[in-house]
DNA sequence: GTATCCATACTCGGATAGTGGTTGTCCGAGTTGCTGGGG
DNA sequence: CCCCAGCAACTCGGACAACCACTATCCGAGTATGGATAC
């Protein structure tokens, strides 16, 4: 089992643009963490059609949050990017061969069905209750508010 | 994020070794599961390394659990069949890029990592409180007795 | 009748192909800002 | 001096290959069972 490696991405581009007040571009973000930039642009993309990020073409434009960081958690990210199915399919093993359970008996979920939900559902509720601006929070206090500085005035220069 | 197929065959295995009072062939789980036999065994092999179950060669052998079923968790046998790794790699983005933190910035991990490990570990805290001796409870509650006595005795008869 | 030996058949275990999904890349459609010219 | 049209450059968005892990399979190594045989 192995996550998405866009959505480490996508979580410090959510990061990167609490700092900014711009609109960032897609290559901007990508030259900023030296990351591929067609690849980050798919994530940004899918951020994009999970409405997290509005996205505006043109000269002068980019990906910019749609809500305030403190209304957006870890989780928005994650499904975001890796999408919303859970990790565990049941296939209703219990339903086949020679053993198969009567089919009004397979109504409700199995119990090997149920500890992997409520699995899921754990790590969904630690992720949900992680904002965006809790993780700014936690950086600014143990690095100090220079960090979020130095994110806005490189993005704010030119190239 | 797919976890491994094999997750769910591994557990209706371990289900199935607590009815049984004998060892069980791998072609014999297979086929009361209507899975593919090579495929399976390959789930048992992965639990036999992970000391879950041992096995037995030559003509009355096969695999039997190795500890009493309320002393094996969910967990164990996930992280048997599907590897111990967390889904999430921190890959070090804030040391990359023109932006890069400093070296001994970095000694503590992240805090999109922290998140990211937290989360994993409320996963992994929900599958270890639940053993292979509550699922067979969950089931004899819910459909009593007979399932394991009938897996017991299907697995106790000649093919 | 009993112990021993052997052939047999059954088991696991690791090495070997096929396939779907993630990773990585590219080019076209659309929009904005700027520049030059005209009034 | 102000307004407008055209251009050019920059942006996103989706369509197109390459690689890797999961899926599925096979055959060889090893061992307990059962029967036949000798004592």
């Amino acid at each position: 089992m192995k996550m998405s490696g866009g959505v480490e991405w996508a979580l410090h581009c959510a990061f990167a643009l609490t700092a900014a007040d711009h609109p960032v571009s897609a290559a901007r973000l990508a030259e900023m963490h030296d990351v591929s930039a067609s690849y980050l642009a798919k994530q940004l993309q899918a951020m994009s059609r999970a409405g997290l990020v509005r996205s505006a073409q043109g000269h002068a434009g980019g990906y910019e949050l749609t809500r305030p960081p403190s209304e957006i958690t870890v989780l928005d990210v994650v499904e975001a990017v890796d999408g919303p199915t859970p990790a565990f399919l049941c296939t209703d093993v219990r339903a086949r061969g020679p053993l198969a359970a009567s089919p009004e008996a397979c109504r409700t979920p199995c119990a090997i069905h149920r500890a992997m939900t409520a699995a899921d559902e754990a790590w969904r509720a630690s992720l949900r209750s992680v904002t965006i601006a809790d993780l700014t929070a936690q950086v600014t206090g143990e690095h100090g508010p220079g960090v979020l500085a130095g994110v806005r005035n490189w993005l704010a220069s030119a190239t």
